[in-house]
DNA sequence: AATAAAATGCCCCATTTGGGTAATTGCCTG
DNA sequence: CAGGCAATTACCCAAATGGGGCATTTTATT
């Protein structure tokens, strides 16, 4: 049967919290967690021979920031899960940690018993996060409710998103290729940009389109 | 003291399923569960004025889909979560329903008491997602593994990306404008693209940068 | 009814872009 | 060591783009 303990690591500088994690984790049947360190530059060192399940990252770290750390430790550990821990849920934070690999985050205050069973679930396949920012990357894909841009001037910048040139659009929208133009200037105008390539690429980060 | 009940509502086409659902919940202490619909349709006739907290939105129904539903319904719900119940977890399903609004995400399998924790965690600012979607999520952050672009054409196109000419990224690389429009054609060539924007979606979609 | 915003259309002109072609250098791999 | 690829530079030319301005009609919205 599957009586194979989940192996973690654990990256934290201060001494109290990672021996303590250290200790709830390894006590726990079916964990086992016999490699801590203190920063990321001592865990590359020697992480690979670990071969940890799952790695517990703070984020916060003397030198090397564990989001720096995964990006460099995740190539070693390909099939290795990343959970970060981090005090605050910091909007960009979060989102540069999925962006380098994490899968998992959980704020510190995560109670024990949260803490074992987000490991166990990032092991079936899962991402543990804790709620609140879970939502925040829920909220992420929604489009933006206050958009400057008309109905007219959503459809136009959508074709001009697919690459596609003036003559085209107006062919697709029935206008001439003039008002096209005119919608274009009217987009670049509201965006404050100046070229296809900066409307299509403010629009995506506003969410507009 | 906050005794309040959660107010939950349900469109779910099955009778069985719908009803035994409405069972569960509004039997349940701390839930009432007194409005459900067979279709989004006669959902939105009454809707607005049940008031839900929470509405367990199936997806596929019959006439509008649950995402459309979604789209029509949050405007006039601002303050409602909507959490949305399908049998598979189809790619592009969960990211149209996040798009729309959904705050959660589960599989009908969720048992029950599963089911009753992430309607209270989404009224607590969570967003409750089965874990093989929340894993989906958290990888699509995730930058392509591989990545046809040599380092200086991530380089060249990130540029592209922030709206840059070819002379300005000439000066910022130290190199001369015609090396600047070479990489870009060979960008081009590997993205199989002739213009900007759509250079720039290409990799964004593609997570090449 | 008045006003504003959006949608439609057109012109001129300078700048930028994209396609084609060619050559040199240096590094890495088989 | 040879071939391949990345990075670099260069030139010609046609097409597309962007800035400026202007005008009419339709559609809200007050």
């Amino acid at each position: 049967m599957t009586e194979e303990k989940i192996h973690v690591a654990i990256v934290e500088d201060e001494d109290e919290i990672r021996e303590l994690m250290q200790q709830i984790i390894d006590r726990s049947p079916g964990f086992a967690c016999k490699h801590v360190y203190k920063d990321c530059e001592s865990a590359l060192e020697s992480i690979k021979s670990a071969l940890p399940d799952v790695v517990l990252m703070d984020i916060q770290l003397p030198g090397m920031s564990g989001i720096e750390g995964i990006e460099k430790m995740k190539p070693e550990l390909p099939d290795t899960d990343f959970i970060m821990l981090t005090i605050r849920d910091e909007e960009d934070i979060v989102f540069r940690s999925l962006c380098a690999g994490a899968t998992g985050y959980l704020l510190k205050d995560t109670p024990p018993v949260k803490l074992l069973a987000s490991i166990r679930e990032v092991r079936e396949g899962g991402s543990p996060m804790s709620p609140g920012i879970a939502r925040k990357i829920a909220i992420s894909f929604q489009p933006s409710k206050d958009n400057p841009l008309s109905e007219r001037e959503k459809e136009v910048l959508t074709w001009l998103a697919n690459g596609e040139n003036y003559s085209t659009i107006s062919t697709k929208l029935f206008i001439s290729g003039n008002t096209v133009r005119a919608h274009i200037k009217s987009i670049y105008r509201k965006l404050q940009v100046n070229s296809r390539a900066q409307a299509v690429i403010t629009a995506i980060k506003q969410k507009l389109i």
